[in-house]
DNA sequence: GAGTCAATAT
DNA sequence: AATATTGACT
């Protein structure tokens, strides 16, 4: 990930991790990341950063302060002891900034932000290694001082705080929706592989977007079962939700259909409970 | 190989 | 309970 090349104040292929809801400022600071030859990873959710954080590792992630969830500083204080994290804000009160460090954040930066503080985003780096393995001193010393600094010296790295499974947050399955819905749920284009390419979520895998989706035409097959006996609520009742457990996706958050996708999922419907007056046993085998 | 689906494992 | 894996089948 990171490396020193034979100039050790300028180490490369930092990966940045950037949170904030807003996109303004993602923009700002994956441009700024670009120019500075930084991989970057931006989300707006906390539990995006989560999802990214249970597949992936960072050298330091950069959190907005000031996010409308309110578990912003609750995750901090989870991933300090694993990450440097720097937060942001336009409005740095004394109490936001007390709350980021308290978790153990290793800066506040004010925004707007400059290249400046980017360039030394790496020192936290190094501060952070050092206090984990005290002989690295020497390493960057030689590193920085003589011969050949063509070999490039990797930090020494945390393993993940776990490597763990998945978790379908609503966020990621928002987008998974979104995907699926793009393609046509029962398209035959809805494939694990074309539904992953839209998403676009790193390191995920076809086989866990095919455990999803299999979750999830089960469950609309549910719901199609269900609405079998009233025809109003197949739809208008996609909100009133059956019970409520299995829903987060179709776990929950209130899809807003597309006027379109709404006229197809109508006529899906009324096909449907026109076969199923006819043929009550070949609609059981949907 | 790629998908789906049900069963099973974790 | 949710997610991952496996095995049979197309």
């Amino acid at each position: 990930m990171t490396s020193f090349t034979n100039n050790p104040s300028f180490p490369v292929g930092l990966k940045v991790l950037a949170v904030d809801h807003d996109i303004g400022a993602l923009c700002t600071i994956r441009d700024i990341c670009n120019g500075l030859c930084y991989q970057v990873i931006t989300c707006c959710t906390i539990s995006d950063a989560r999802n990214y954080l249970f597949n992936q590792n960072f050298d330091i992630i950069l959190i907005e302060a000031n996010m409308p969830s309110n578990d912003t500083f609750d995750f901090v204080g989870q991933i300090t002891s694993h990450f440097p994290v720097i937060m942001m804000s336009h409005d740095p009160t004394p109490s936001s900034v007390m709350d980021s460090i308290t978790q153990g954040a290793c800066a506040f930066w004010s925004k707007p932000l400059e290249e400046n503080q980017f360039k030394i985003m790496w020192q936290h780096l190094v501060r952070k290694a050092l206090s984990e393995t005290p002989e690295l001193p020497q390493t960057l010393e030689v590193k920085g001082g003589k011969k050949r600094g063509r070999e490039d010296v990797d930090l020494p790295k945390q393993p993940l705080p776990k490597k763990s499974r998945l978790s379908w947050t609503p966020d990621l399955d928002k987008q998974f929706l979104t995907a699926v819905n793009q393609l046509g749920v029962n398209s035959i284009n809805a494939t694990p592989k074309n539904i992953l390419k839209l998403m676009n979520f790193p390191d995920l895998t076809a086989g866990q977007v095919a455990s999803h989706l299999q979750k999830y035409r089960k469950y609309l097959k549910g719901e199609i079962k269900k609405s079998k006996f009233s025809r109003l609520s197949a739809f208008q009742g996609h909100d009133e939700i059956p019970t409520q457990e299995q829903h987060s996706a179709f776990q929950g958050h209130d899809e807003i259909p597309t006027q379109e996708q709404h006229l197809t999922e109508i006529g899906e419907c009324d096909i449907f409970f026109d076969l199923s007056e006819l043929f009550p046993d070949f609609v059981d085998t949907l």
